[in-house]
DNA sequence: TTGTATGCGTTATCAC
DNA sequence: GTGATAACGCATACAA
């Protein structure tokens, strides 16, 4: 275990005081030009690198953004994670990532963790349990400390702080005008519990479409999924001898295990039943047939949520505060499982 | 911005000595019952934290591990990373993830980052550029600097260290059985090209099957694909009135796309062609036919390279150094592309 | 041109 | 029982 290479190191072997050592390496006019190339040098040879967590102490500052996501393997969220790390890594942040595995307790203690020293800002989706739990004094605490927090995705309508979310309801309402357009006249929603929030708005968007184009709401074409790694069972159960010629899906896995069943039924898509998914992951484009689904855009996403942040880091103390919600435009990609 | 709660303001309040608050919050029985309870009582009142920053400063250890993978939105590597911090967080290790985009630039620049004060040791898994390149310094510089490296999955046979890997030479000759018992003759692969290591191993333990079967190696059963962003293109002009059997491919977005083609070709799966893949991820899960794999274990990746990593970290400093490989047993995931 | 002193937040040692 | 001091590695205002 060799010796870490300090400041004070360089100092005493070059027999100089430890301030002109800092101030040669940063090129201090200072400092003689003789001092100044031998410090270098020496400095080169022994590979010295300033230590982060020195400065960081310093300057009050880590220049690192923290990212808190309710699950690590999931695509859409290391799509926004891929966003942040370009404007991060652009503006010279580092990205530290926690996932809470959707449980409160863990997002309460990753959040402390980084807030106390680790990171300078946030950027996070709350868990579910948060959710359900409406209990949210971990981020107030974080964000009373000073420390900026941006919510994407799963926010909390009661904080007050920068948020970037998609119009999931309008996303939701346009998949569905897709399917009415398309002649559906019976189509079927597969949705979350209601404490989920984007699930819930995708519900509305859903009975909005439907209600523009004067088609009677049928509480049983109203699957909520409470379940989710059970869903296959209470989706095939939905689905039994359904009259149904279209499914909106609020998330990928949802529509592909739907199509996965009605393929069993015997039933073809896109003429027999059609698909509109959520979330644009690589089930979706690599089912056969493609899926037809609403982009939620992760990497835009990520990168509005940074560039929020960073203003708010970089911002002037004296500037009055001013919360933004960005709200970025989904898109429907139409695949095979709407082409009729 | 809140003023953030240190010792020092806690000392000032009370109007005692910062040592004294310090001890106090450790229960030190130096303290008096009085005192102590009077500061804990305060502490909790303003919510104080210790700062982590300083606490590495003065510890010099971070008590945080990092990881660096080649790519965040890739199934295999996120559960590699579920396994990491399922093992740190029992340890009381943080987790901090980065990614190289398999750029051998942002691996030295992650990677010199995070040396430099915030994690205490490494688990990667390199990019597809520094196996190309062959560079390996900076990774040698970190080690030779005392921090701890754990190579998984993509491996440096040269750098002396511990790793975590599967045999892919197995799990490929393997899958190949399976083909072969199915009496399948015709067995096409589709790999990488030969510097990523992986791919060549896979390889390898594809014409060690046919060696033991006494299938001749057939140079136009092989396509080595070099750009995986355009391998539809590459597998579609490759399968064109090929006259196949089975096929094996080294990655899961290979085995579905030539399924994909296949189906378009109007051949059936399993029929006319069988299929195996590597790596059970999603797709090949959810694929209509569901996809045969070779399961690479990549929580148990995680776990284990994550306990071969902490157990670096708590070492004795005079035991003897000594590195491990731990090979991880693959597994063959029978689905639906191989019953015949 | 160079060096000294101070402080960032913490803990450990030692003195009172 | 309590407090002063030094140290972790660095930067910087101020002296020399």
């Amino acid at each position: 275990m060799k010796q870490k290479v300090t400041l004070k190191l360089i100092a005493k072997e070059l027999d100089v005081s430890i301030s002109t050592v800092s101030k040669a390496l940063k090129d201090s006019a200072e400092i003689s030009m003789d001092t100044r190339q031998k410090v270098k040098a020496f400095a080169k040879l022994y590979n010295y690198k300033p230590n982060n967590i020195a400065l960081s102490l310093k300057n009050r500052k880590t220049k690192t953004i923290g990212i808190i996501i309710p699950e690590i393997v999931h695509h859409f969220f290391t799509t926004v994670i891929g966003g942040v790390e370009k404007v991060a890594n652009e503006k010279g942040y580092n990205v530290i990532i926690c996932s809470s595995n959707n449980s409160f307790d863990k997002e309460v203690i990753n959040l402390e963790m980084l807030a106390s020293g680790s990171a300078d800002g946030f950027i996070l989706s709350v868990a579910k349990e948060t959710q359900q739990k409406r209990d949210y004094h971990h981020i107030e605490e974080t964000m009373s400390q000073g420390m900026p927090v941006v919510l994407f995705d799963r926010i909390i309508d009661e904080l007050v702080c920068d948020k970037v979310i998609i119009d999931d309801g309008k996303g939701a309402q346009v998949a569905t005008n897709h399917l009415l357009s398309l002649g559906c006249k019976k189509i079927a929603i597969l949705t979350t519990v209601d404490y989920i929030s984007v699930g819930k708005l995708r519900t509305n968007g859903y009975l909005r479409a439907l209600r523009v184009y004067d088609i009677p709401f049928r509480d049983d074409y109203i699957l909520k999924i409470e379940d989710v790694d059970n869903c296959e069972t209470e989706i095939s159960d939905f689905l039994e001898n359904k009259d149904i010629d279209a499914i909106f899906a609020v998330n990928e896995l949802f529509a592909v295990t739907a199509a996965k069943i009605l393929d069993k039924q015997g039933k073809k898509i896109p003429n027999d039943v059609a698909i509109v998914g959520f979330t644009d992951g690589i089930l979706s484009k690599h089912f056969i047939p493609s899926l037809t689904t609403v982009s939620q855009h992760g990497e835009e996403m990520g990168i509005r949520s940074a560039r929020l942040l960073i203003d708010k880091l970089e911002a002037d103390d004296n500037v009055p505060e001013e919360y933004k919600t960005v709200i970025i435009d989904t898109s429907l990609i139409q695949r095979e499982s709407t082409k009729k």
